[in-house]
DNA sequence: CAACAATATCAGAAATACTTATGCTATTCT
DNA sequence: AGAATAGCATAAGTATTTCTGATATTGTTG
């Protein structure tokens, strides 16, 4: 019981009695009478009149039982936000995803994963990389989904799946009509390539560099999203994780080439805090996606 | 200490760390930890992250210190309104008194007190007798001055004097200028009587019979002050406790002359709450005025 | 990974709260 | 007024809770 001294300093003074409150506390008339007068003795005040019945308050017991009433009143607020809280956070998975990942296939976990688990409230944000690490270890996520994971101390990280990449080109592109490009065939074509920063831009020098093949870089996007675009509108070729490009190759704004190199792999990753014990919803929504 | 629960754990908040606020609280680590482990088994929620340190707040232990902080706050209001209330009423003396020994003797008394004991404040609130009775019972006065004290079972009477009862005239009567007057001089005179309701009356009555007088009422008052303002302007004579006309002998508006009837005397009395504890200056008080 | 600082756990001791039985007191009824 | 009644106070013993000190475990730092 929260606040069950003033619960039973109010109910004394509702009820007029100390063996009545007593009774509505569950406890006996001898307890209810020791914990009034261990108050009085602690505030150093008389709190009721004794010498009337039914019992009367003092001055001082008018302003502690003003105070009961405001507590009581505030941890009603309180018992109901966090039954609130509970709730919600009980049920909702809180996913931080880089842009790529979140866009290929948050829409459709989000689907399946509300077939398994219809109590559950998904939400997504989608944020650069270093972003998600920070969203997870800052506990403003419960997942992050991440490509070429990083390990650290106090994170967990589950390898989720390879994404095989291939050559995005535009239609037109002599590319479109072959059923498979070799890593020569590379040589000399027009590229659009990430920024030097980005991981998956140093995994693509690494590549190139082992294959012997010398790309001419005709622009530079931090993003894929950025990149599909570009290569749509004819400004190059480019290598993309496979499942990223669905949507556009759907669409017929692009075509995705199988590229002769199966060690070309963009790793993705799920993490979570080490330490953190995960919400029923979490622990099953990471066994339904990796499952 | 008054919610030490909620204090214990704002300090933990404030302090980031147990042990801190374990010190500050004057227990020990062990203690503060359990108290806040046993807290949380409480609510059925974790209040601190317990992965990182220094320690962090959940969202439920946000809502939880919330809690704490305006508890706390209310709690502060609380005592300053409790130290006020003890201060005042510890040191002010509330009189309910009947108007004729109100404004014949408090004055006097409030002074005299003062000089004893300076930090007491006397209040006196002026009644008519039956509602002198109803402040003392109800505790809205912790003394009352009354004549013919009525006992009842609740209340202590302590007899305080018996006033002298002497003819009033105004200063142009023939009594004017007597030392003394005797019962038998009364027959016949034009007099101002109190109502036949108040006590005063019916014992006068009884005097004039068991003197064999018949005095001729001129006119009929509930109330001292009223009598004293006819017979000053001529309307007729009366017999009033002497002391009660004290005021206006001086400013030669009426005089007081002695009464041969030893018999005739008004009893006042003072009159608390049987079972009511006095407070200290109360006691000083009763016991300077009887004393 | 070692060293450090802080928290968690455990067992026993101390303190507190509760219960039953009984004494006291205010109120009510006659 | 006095006996009966209902309700509060008190006492003593027991149960429960809370605390401490020692020690194990954990998170952080170099």
């Amino acid at each position: 019981m929260i606040f069950g001294e003033c619960k039973l300093f109010r109910d004394v003074v509702y009820a007029k009695s100390l063996s009545r409150a007593a009774q509505l506390n569950g406890i006996s008339q001898s307890a209810a009478t020791q914990q009034i007068q261990d108050l009085e003795k602690r505030l150093g005040t008389e709190l009721f009149d004794r010498s009337t019945r039914p019992l009367g308050l003092t001055p001082a017991g008018k302003l502690y039982a003003d105070l009961c009433r405001d507590v009581l009143r505030r941890a009603e607020d309180f018992t109901a936000a966090l039954e609130e809280i509970r709730d919600t956070s009980e049920s909702t998975i809180r996913i931080a995803s880089i842009y790529s990942i979140g866009l290929s296939e948050m829409g459709r976990l989000r689907e399946e994963f509300g077939q398994v688990l219809p109590a559950a409230a998904i939400h997504v944000e989608l944020l650069r990389p270093d972003r998600v690490y920070d969203a997870v270890l800052t506990d403003q996520a419960d997942l992050g989904f991440i490509s070429y994971p990083e390990h650290r101390r106090e994170l967990t990280v589950i390898p989720w799946r390879e994404e095989r990449m291939t050559v995005a080109a535009y239609p037109t592109h002599p590319f479109a009509s072959r059923g498979m490009v070799q890593p020569a065939d590379l040589d000399g074509q027009a590229f659009i390539a990430f920024d030097e920063e980005v991981i998956i831009r140093r995994e693509l020098d690494r590549f190139f560099r082992d294959s012997g093949v010398e790309i001419s870089i005709s622009m530079q996007l931090d993003n894929i999203q950025s990149i599909k675009e570009a290569v749509a509108l004819g400004s190059g070729i480019s290598i993309l994780p496979e499942r990223t490009m669905q949507a556009e190759v759907e669409q017929k704004r692009l075509v995705s080439i199988p590229l002769n190199a199966p060690e070309l792999r963009r790793p993705v990753a799920i993490i979570h805090r080490k330490k953190k014990k995960l919400t029923r919803a979490v622990r099953e929504f990471l066994n339904f996606v990796t499952g």
